[in-house]
DNA sequence: TAAAAATAGTTAAGCGCTTAACTATTGCGA
DNA sequence: TCGCAATAGTTAAGCGCTTAACTATTTTTA
């Protein structure tokens, strides 16, 4: 490995000329820089990080830290998604990623995140913070580490799927093709941060189209595709008289589905049945469903930009992003339905 | 941040004494071990890790490496479950992941990730290693870096799915369940070097069935929906006695699928269909599709293991990941099969 | 024309940790 | 009982880089 003393003496010059050549710090002449620049060629030199993170207090790394509960990450495609936008912003900075996947226990965080936060190794941190019970961001907030989380816990800076409008187009939507018996496939608000933002979505429109959105049948369910199954069943038992049915996530969707197909519904014809979060399964589901795509990739660019503001001293502002209306072939308007 | 130094103070020892305590190396009595863990306790110290990074020329961090080629790898949930599986070996080794997505260029892996494989960042690496033009572990070797690749390239220190073995379950399913005029959906095998390895493995399998492998009618797809949906096509106006087809993987299968039903085939009953790969929409496609499971976690889990062992200085032996046939609904016995 | 400011490059110290070499003491074996 | 080996702790140097402070020269301003 070529040091900085290596190109120093090659280029005849002192190692602090070099690094202030390199970092193109105040003040050099046009021969200097020449020479600096030619030795570090003819050398190949590549600085060691280590040593530049030790020196000047900072590493060009940040982590990225998705909380485990229950191994559900790594078969999310939204991390992946998440992770697309956050990558694409550090390769524009020239920033490196640590990944970071905490498990919780009762004591807290697992002690090997506790001490990545603390080790002086990131500039940084981009969270998923959306486990109700604890932050995952406590830990650097107590260390003054700057942090951004995505979700909603109360972090002075982050990023946020803006439920509230994702719910209100495909509550639209819904409405729009000509429903008014509309069954609701919902989940505990315990379970999930976005639950009552997107329930005060559908409230809010149902409400502009005069609509009291309490008369709508609700049954629960647990995000998964059985849960969706399950639900369907009491609904169309109990409210036979339903034409569509918005489900909080595309799992549930798909399990209304083939609970409705079983219980002889046909799909959109007498029964539509719309989803959340345009999973890839969604889009090659029979038929394709009509979902909301939270635009992932913008929520990780977002946040990361953000953290490097705060890097950087800025103070910046948080961040909705509004997610997007998909309509495929799960939605069509009812039967007899008068349009509106 | 407190340093080893006010440990050393606190303890009435030297910094050398705290050091080899904390790293458990000879010799040191009990009563020195009490007071030097009873001052990391008092003062909440963590090792500054980029500064024992510099001093000990090791970081306990893992670069994971996954080339982009056309963005596909932010939405292929295989890389999800390698990252799955490198994840749990680090966590259990009190290792970090550094995440890199090198871009292939004419003239070689940007150089974003040409500076990290070289900083003294990264103890080893990682690497997804299919890309037939070049392989990303070149650099690495170059610099006498750890590394173990995953996929076809001649890496000394090498992890791979068994595709031989996946393609030869996949054509014995189909030919126990008694078809014999079966159509294949191959690629062209210059876009991956599992083509060839897949073929092989039907190859070999039907010969034991004492069937001529190159009688049986072919197509090319690219591994998209669409190339499948033509491909099948194809197959089916030119050979209309197929009653099974094969793809290369659950895509091209899922499109085969949909042009197939369009032509006026039901599946599995008048044709099967089945794919390679099990990517999560393959169990909630119309229907699930039979198909194999590369074990992806295991491959990660293996590559990481095996890089541990290459950084400790050992010479392990390279892995085949054997995959696993997961039979679902997409096939089924020919309609006038006489079961052989 | 003299003083102040800007330019250019260097010296010196230090970031926080590791560990080889050294020193002093104790224990073991012949 | 003496010499060697093991134990215990310390000293000293260094890992590769950054940058504040310093020094010398040139340029600008009043």
């Amino acid at each position: 490995m070529t040091t900085l003393q290596r190109v120093a003496e090659r280029a005849g010059v002192s190692t602090a000329t070099v690094s202030k050549v390199l970092s193109n710090t105040p003040y050099f002449t046009e021969e200097t820089r020449r020479k600096v620049m030619e030795a570090v060629e003819e050398l190949g030199y590549v600085p060691n990080l280590a040593a530049r993170a030790l020196s000047s207090g900072r590493t060009h790394i940040i982590a990225v830290v998705f909380p485990q509960i229950f191994d559900a990450i790594f078969t999310d495609p939204f991390m992946l998604h998440l992770l697309e936008g956050v990558e694409a912003e550090c390769h524009k900075q020239g920033y490196n990623m640590l990944m970071s996947t905490p498990r919780l226990s009762s004591q807290g965080f697992d002690a090997h995140y506790q001490q990545l936060i603390q080790s002086g190794y990131a500039d940084g941190i981009v969270a998923l913070d959306n486990i109700p019970a604890r932050s995952v961001l406590q830990i650097a907030h107590e260390r003054e580490l700057p942090a951004v989380g995505i979700g909603y816990h109360d972090n002075k800076y982050h990023v946020r799927s803006d439920d509230i409008s994702g719910a209100t187009q495909i509550m639209q939507h819904v409405l729009e093709l000509g429903h008014r018996q509309i069954g609701i496939i919902s989940v505990a608000e315990e379970l999930n941060f976005s639950v009552r933002r997107r329930l005060n979505g559908l409230r809010s429109t149902a409400e502009k189209f005069n609509m009291d959105f309490n008369a709508f049948p609700q049954a629960e369910g647990d995000f998964s595709i059985n849960s969706g199954a399950r639900a369907a069943g009491e609904l169309l038992n109990t409210h036979p008289e339903i034409t569509a049915v918005i489900c909080l996530n595309d799992r549930m969707a798909m399990g209304a589905i083939q609970q409705a197909r079983a219980l002889g519904r046909s799909i959109p014809e007498n029964l539509t049945i719309v989803g959340y979060d345009d999973i890839p399964s969604a889009a090659v589901f029979a038929p394709p469903l009509t979902t909301i795509n939270q635009q992932a990739p913008e929520i990780g660019r977002a946040a990361t930009r953000m953290l490097f503001e705060v890097i950087d001293g800025g103070n910046p502002h948080p961040v909705n992003v509004p997610p997007v209306l998909i309509v495929r072939q799960s939605s069509a308007p009812p039967l007899e339905s008068p349009r509106a």
